[in-house]
DNA sequence: CCAAAAAATGTTACATTATATCATTGCGCA
DNA sequence: TGCGCAATGATATAATGTAACATTTTTTGG
């Protein structure tokens, strides 16, 4: 789940503050703390998985309840994402490239749950806006979520 | 979420008994009970909406740990569908109409959790699917869930 | 028909994810 | 300085889901 250009965390975590700022809010330093663990792991957490990384080596230790909320804020202002299907949480990827992307698409690993995102291309979108609109659905969807294997884990039962 | 062609829902619980029976399994009292609730539900329910439904007029109670289980066994032969971005249940759109059908694509009203299966066309599963494949993960989503507002619930701010 | 095996269900406990609510702290700004 | 709002702390509880083992029901082979 890393950022597009190869970046070092606090570069990302600078375009971030800035990102907050221009939402009329700051990146605090247990927001930044939340956010840099989600920055810096490759796969996605959980709400209970960040509040236990707060208590090795973090500044400041957070129960799951303060998680939630800063979670709610960070994807409120789009530097996070939820992944409804795993119940877990990523960094947004485009962070530090001045967004106006695409809609995401999240690619998870049903297994160790490593994320990668990518955009879909609109030509997709559209198609799948317009199935919706037959129905007379109106498509809100902001994100595609997929279930799959990533590289490691779909290492076929060798020797099985 | 109904069935492609408006059929009673005795005629439906017909086809998934032979279903059943095809899959080495029964359709027993319980199971059917559930089924028979989705399938007559025009929108997707949890585990805990079944067994509450269970309370009222049901042939039987069910608790929520058996809601589960029956659950899993009607997913399991293709029977029900769970939305995991909605941590709810549908009975497929297609009980009745001797499968082999495309990729389901679910629209879910975020308001009122109203649903419709429609499949998606090869051609989009494919280009999600190759794009998939070139960052190294394969794709095995069998479902597509889109987040969208049903025709009752678009209906904009009158008088906002 | 009966006993042993398998399938289905019951029951309790518990794990995980998430929200509600009210108290407290920190911080900008008049 | 102190008012007011944003942020966080703290506790309780709700909602969703699984584990594990006991019991009942059904099937099946002798």
């Amino acid at each position: 789940m890393n950022q597009d250009p190869i970046l070092k965390p606090e570069v990302i975590l600078e375009h971030a503050a800035r990102y907050c700022a221009e939402h009329g809010s700051k990146l605090t330093t247990k927001r930044r703390q939340v956010l840099a663990s989600l920055i810096t792991s490759k796969k996605a957490l959980s709400a209970y998985d960040l509040a236990e990384a707060s208590r090795h080596g973090a500044e400041a230790t957070l129960l799951p309840m303060s998680v939630y909320r800063i979670l709610r804020f960070l994807q409120s202002i789009g530097l996070v994402h939820r992944l409804a299907t795993a119940n877990k949480y990523v960094a947004c990827a485009h962070i530090a490239c001045d967004h106006a992307h695409t809609t995401p698409q999240f690619l998870i690993c049903k297994i160790c749950s490593d994320v990668k995102e990518v955009g879909v291309a609109n030509s997709i979108i559209d198609s799948i806006a317009s199935a919706a609109e037959t129905t007379g659905f109106r498509l809100l969807n902001d994100q595609l979520e997929l279930e799959c294997l990533c590289s490691e884990c779909a290492v076929p039962e060798l020797g099985a």
